[in-house]
DNA sequence: TCTGGGGTCCTTACCCTG
DNA sequence: TCTGCAGGGTAAGGACCC
């Protein structure tokens, strides 16, 4: 990508550059995945690119290059239903360390600003910029200077949101892009948002759209000038308040870097529908390492486990135990979402996915862990920290429960 | 059309306790 | 002891975000 290409609209834009109090920035990569994929394929410039997939033909769009999108394609869609719109795009498997690593790099210069750098996901963050004034210059000379940086340092192209609060900075990232920086003014803020449809407002998909759209609420004005009570009717005591509250531009929510996780959990979608119980426990068996490693890698512990079922016909439910005391150990995770998988009392039914998630983590240090029944006292804790740390060292691969090892053919004698 | 995987937050219902 | 109520914890489901 040249670089006349990707600075096309680097002067700031929109409602005017009074950008005094906007002190908060919110920066977002450009077709993060694509872009990525873009440096070490340089032949794929121009082209329509479609990062998504995985292994069976059930994924949907993770990335696309604005090739892409203008052919209609875009995140979050069936892989099958973007190929039938972009027949001729390039389809690659996403590699999530790749983006991993590029993006410890843009946040490490995010933080080569200002420590106050709150990351919303791999390729966004808000950043309080109000100590870096003096040494840095105004808010948009710090967007810009972030925009030319990344551009620099990782070769791939950025928008930035200058604003006052979080919510109008992401709303003007998101109306810069690609490639742009757009600031809006504290006295600018009104005339910004009202006019913008309802969908922009964060909180706001496809169902609550539908809902608002009854009520004759089409755009962020007409949110504003509905009574707060006939929001809450409708749309519930909480996200009421919110959308009135935002269609105000009113949004107190600080910067706050370093927020502990709530929860941690995996989850798979299978590339066929599965009817065999013995199938299941084998997944939730592998589910349960990955979490538990995850717990014990971040020193996590935690007390409600949640099993996730959704059927072929796409229904979903879940069903949680929450224990009387923290656990880490995947033997523990596994038996109770294995019981919690088995009284559901399924009789073959047709699944297409299922994912365990722990809540209520707190620290493992400390904690007096959740013994259970039968369990020895010591033992199975300390052999999943010795496994953690021979696949630090060998792999992921090296060591695995014995019934998650994959056999050759015929060899079924051996299991 | 046919829907991934990782999360957060909200609502509702129910049970228990004081 | 019974009743009503408030509040907290748990469970389940749903909407939303990236």
């Amino acid at each position: 990508m040249s670089r006349s290409q990707v600075r096309r609209s680097s002067r700031p834009t929109g409602l005017g550059v009074d950008d005094g109090g906007c002190t908060i920035l919110h920066v977002d990569m450009d077709a993060f995945y694509a872009l990525v994929e873009l440096r070490s394929r340089p032949e794929l410039q121009g082209m329509p690119v479609i990062v998504g997939g995985g292994g069976g033909g059930r994924g949907v769009v993770l990335s696309a290059t604005y090739e892409a999108r203008a052919m209609g394609v875009h995140s979050a869609m069936p892989m099958s239903r973007a190929r039938r719109l972009a027949p001729d795009a390039v389809i690659i498997p996403p590699d999530h360390r790749a983006y991993a690593e590029v993006s410890r790099g843009v946040m490490s210069l995010f933080h080569s600003i200002t420590p106050l750098v709150e990351p919303l996901s791999l390729d966004e963050a808000f950043l309080d910029i109000a100590g870096a004034l003096r040494r840095l210059g105004s808010p948009t000379a710090i967007g810009e200077l972030i925009r030319s940086r990344v551009f620099d340092e990782q070769r791939i192209t950025c928008s930035v949101g200058v604003a006052s609060t979080k919510f109008v900075a992401k709303l003007a990232s998101t109306r810069s892009k690609p490639d742009g920086i757009l600031v809006v003014p504290a006295e600018q803020v009104i005339e910004f948002l009202h006019p913008l449809p309802v969908g922009a407002l964060w909180g706001v998909g496809e169902k609550t759209e539908v809902q608002l759209d009854r009520l004759g609420l089409r755009t962020v004005g007409d949110i504003a000038s509905t009574p707060l009570s006939t929001l809450q009717r409708a749309l519930g005591q909480a996200t009421g308040r919110h959308l009135h509250e935002l269609s105000w531009g009113r949004d107190a929510r600080r910067v706050s870097p370093g927020e502990p996780e709530k929860s941690i959990g995996a989850e798979e979608t299978f590339d066929d529908d599965i009817d065999d119980a013995e199938a299941i426990h084998a997944h939730l068996l592998k589910l349960a390492d990955q979490v538990g490693a995850r717990l014990r890698s971040t020193a996590q512990v935690g007390r409600t486990v949640q099993l996730k079922v959704r059927f072929a016909d796409f229904t979903t439910i879940t069903r949680s135990k929450t224990m009387s005391g923290p656990i880490d150990v995947t033997q523990d995770l596994y038996d109770t979402a294995r019981a919690l998988f088995d009284a559901l009392g399924l009789q073959r039914a047709r699944i297409r996915l299922v994912g365990i998630r722990v809540e209520g983590l707190q620290p493992a240090e400390g904690t007096a862990r959740q013994l259970m029944l039968g369990a020895p006292e010591q033992g199975r804790r300390e052999a999943e920290i010795a496994v953690d740390a021979i696949r630090a060292r060998f792999g992921s691969q090296s060591v695995r429960p014995a019934r998650l090892v994959e056999l050759p053919p015929g060899d079924e004698d051996h299991r």
